[in-house]
DNA sequence: GGTAGCACCAAAAGC
DNA sequence: TGGTGCTACC
């Protein structure tokens, strides 16, 4: 019998022997490798949980990290359900916990606690700026590329000053001037970009010892799931963490890799028997999602990369369906067959959100879409517009950066004109100029826009705002971060402003601001210690607030389109991915740079997202950029085994009007109303109409009229898709209603 | 200061 | 093919 006690027995209920040996696994490091879908969350929270069962560490002892925000949020639900005990336990990212112990200890780096983090739109427009300065063109040295340059030096820890001692060639040289300025911009705003989180921890932790021994005696268990995803910064600060107690536990698979194009080094699961030569290894190869079949060929197809950790993946669910494999004539035909076939799952019976189609790159969806929207199959794209991305919502963001931290240039500037207010860019470059010469801030320099240069109308706009902003920063004092946010919106004037727009892109923004001041109510309520820097950064660190959320609330009997990429972590009873051509899958750009090995573990996750069902697809040719190619079909499909593939094959087809039951009814819309009329006879009863007015048309339903033009055209926005489309009035069978 | 037109480019995306 | 970012204009 094991040294289970009564408190910790039900942990243990139901798991099998191997996970079960690493849940209870005694103290020192371990690594638990965990094939797809063989219950590594589960191991994971139950071993949280038998830690604090057995009086081995307490909930804030226990450090646990995840790679995103869902994924900690999920394991701190379940620890929750588990033992009720997640309170003061840091289940959370390896940024938002870095960014906990910079913000306690940011005077130590000169850094103010309040500092700014910069998402990569900010932090690219930095690198902009900085070439600019250093008057090089933009065309020749794209800002978006030498950040990407930057930023992989910085994940590998590599310094400014490092990097310049090693450069080869004229561009590196541009790189190690732009690194060194951006780095400088970045101090001198109080801000830092998400690679700093972990950069200047470990600077901290290796730099300050009563630092780090403070911080390597908070915590005495480190558990890191997703471990094939960590880069080498974060390697360093596993680590330093774990260095004095050396409690630390991971899981992960090598096999699942997919983000080494990302600074994700697998060597740090590959080399963790070295790093730890007395790790205990356990094996969690059981799978409870797929059948054997889909096993077979996930394994056969990741056997032949090199680069692993030896494992097979077995299930006892039964073989289950043959692998179906379908050559399609193109990208029509295959979405055709697609929506088909998904048309067939459903008329037997499978619920949508129980299936998912996956492709390589997000411009496949396209052709899928229209196909599903023609068999009526509901549907949910995953990826897409994020909403901490949207204009307004960084906006807004904006101005709460500078209320929290006036040095934030880049925030600053972003606002300090929008909504209009009449401060051009020649007026912030006078302010700027003369701010950089007094070594002052630009913030500074608005108290004196006179001073600047600034004519009278400008420098009257700049007191404004400036009065306007201190103002609001006084009732940021009190005022919790959900007021302060609507009545800086008041203030600013931009619901004003959106609402007399009256479009519905305006009434969108509206709902998506007023759901930003609901997100931050929501901080505030759920916040033990709720503060306006505090929900800066939980917001800087979130992307994917409503993406994700989506797909979980709403998604229900919706048929689940994502990349390949998106798909880790889910799984479906029934898979399709798309597009199984060579160049295309694997993509000719691995190709190129003999990344194969990666894509090959793409396909490895694919396949094993799959419970009973998966449909691989292949197009003998393709329209990509506008060009009509040829592929042969992916290599991948060569590597499943022949035994456990039934090949479909259509006819060839004989021109794709005539096809799918379903679709003949339809008729395509081309793009505008106007051209769509070609051919009809102008009508002589065609009625006078002016702004305003409410208009019936005959396909598009009702709209309202919001403009004029010359020729007798009238623009009408309908409101069945809120589309603005410009008709002919003798034409368009338009009446007013 | 806003936008129409045009040239250019094109993998994946967490924090 | 379609989205984007810059220039040239109003």
């Amino acid at each position: 019998m094991s040294t289970a006690t009564d408190s910790t027995d039900h942990l243990l209920e139901g798991l099998n022997p191997s996970q079960r040996e690493a849940v209870t696994l005694p103290d020192g490091p371990a690594l638990v490798i965990a094939g797809a879908g063989s219950g590594k969350t589960r191991v994971l929270t139950s071993r949280i949980g038998y830690l604090l069962g057995e009086g081995r560490a307490r909930p804030h002892e226990v450090l646990a990290i995840t790679f995103t925000n869902r994924a900690a949020g999920e394991m701190r639900e379940r620890v929750d359900q588990l033992v009720g005990a997640s309170r003061g336990m840091w289940v959370m990212t390896f940024h938002a916990a870095c960014g906990r112990i910079l913000r306690r200890e940011a005077d130590r780096l000169g850094y103010r606690s309040n500092f700014t983090i910069y998402d990569q739109a900010d932090q690219v427009r930095v690198v902009k700026a900085c070439l600019e300065e250093l008057g090089r063109d933009p065309k020749r040295f794209p800002p978006r590329g030498i950040h990407s340059r930057i930023s992989s030096e910085k994940n590998r820890l590599v310094s400014a000053t490092q990097f310049r001692e090693n450069i080869g060639n004229f561009f590196e040289q541009v790189v190690a001037d732009v690194f060194e300025l951006y780095e400088r911009r970045l101090h001198a705003s109080n801000a830092m970009d998400f690679d700093d989180l972990l950069v200047r921890s470990v600077d901290l932790l290796e730099s300050f010892d009563d630092v780090r021994e403070r911080w390597q005696g908070a915590f005495n268990h480190l558990l890191v799931d997703e471990y094939q995803d960590t880069n080498h910064a974060q390697y360093r600060i596993v680590r330093l963490l774990s260095d004095a107690h050396r409690n630390v536990f991971v899981v992960g698979d090598v096999d699942q890799a997919i983000y080494t194009w990302r600074g994700a080094d697998i060597r740090n699961i590959l080399d963790f028997e070295r790093d730890f030569p007395d790790a205990r290894v356990v094996r969690l190869e059981q799978n409870y999602r797929s059948s054997q079949r889909i096993l077979d060929a996930a394994n056969a197809v990741i056997e032949n990369n090199a680069g692993r950790i030896e494992k097979r993946l077995w299930s006892d669910l039964g073989m289950g369906e043959p692998i179906r494999v379908i050559e399609a004539e193109d990208e029509h035909d295959e979405a055709r067959i697609v929506a088909a076939r998904i048309g067939g799952l459903l008329e037997g019976g499978s619920s949508a959100s129980d299936i998912a189609v996956f492709y390589r790159t997000n411009a496949q969806s396209r052709v899928l879409e229209d196909l599903l929207v023609r068999h009526g199959v509901p549907y949910q794209v995953i990826g897409g517009p994020r909403f901490y991305e949207r204009a307004e919502i960084k906006d807004a963001m904006a101005y709460l950066s500078v209320l929290d931290n006036p040095s934030d240039e880049i925030a600053l500037r972003r606002i300090i004109n929008q909504p209009r207010r009449g401060i051009g860019d020649a007026s912030v470059d006078r302010l700027s100029a003369t701010a950089g010469f007094s070594g002052r801030s630009l913030w500074t320099a608005l108290e004196d826009p006179e001073g600047a240069g600034l004519a009278t109308a400008a420098a009257r706009s700049v007191r404004a705002f400036r009065a306007m902003m201190d103002d609001l920063r006084d009732r940021a004092v009190e005022l919790p971060v959900g007021d302060l946010m609507e009545l800086l919106l008041e203030r600013n004037g931009v619901i004003e402003l959106l609402e007399a727009e009256r479009t519905i892109e305006a009434s969108g923004r509206i709902e998506n601001l007023q759901e930003l001041v609901g997100v931050a109510r929501e901080y505030v309520a759920r916040s033990e210690e709720p503060s306006l820097a505090g929900f800066l950064q939980e917001v800087s660190l979130t992307a994917d607030a409503d993406a994700l959320a989506a797909a979980d609330e709403s998604g229900g009997g919706r048929v689940t389109l994502m990349t390949l990429h998106n798909a880790k972590g889910l799984e479906f009873d029934a898979v399709f991915v798309i597009g199984m051509e060579q160049n295309l899958f694997p993509h000719a750009r691995s190709i190129e740079e003999a990344n194969i090995e990666e894509e090959r573990r793409l396909c490895y996750v694919a396949i094993t997202r799959a419970r009973r069902e998966l449909v691989l697809v292949y197009a003998r040719q393709r329209t990509l950029f506008g060009a009509r190619g040829f592929n042969a079909p992916s290599q991948f499909i060569a590597e499943i085994p022949e035994n456990l593939i039934e090949h479909e094959r259509r006819p060839a087809a004989f021109g794709s009007t005539t096809r799918g039951g379903s679709s003949s009814g339809w008729q395509p819309s081309s793009a505008g109303a106007t051209t769509q009329l070609q051919g009809i006879a102008p009508r002589d009863d065609a009625p006078t109409l002016s702004v305003g007015d409410n208009v019936m048309h005959d396909q598009l339903g009702e709209g309202v009229v919001t403009g004029t033009a010359d020729g007798g055209q009238v623009i009408v926005r309908f409101r069945s898709d809120g589309s603005e489309r410009r008709l002919l009035l003798a034409y368009a069978p338009l009446k007013r209603i």
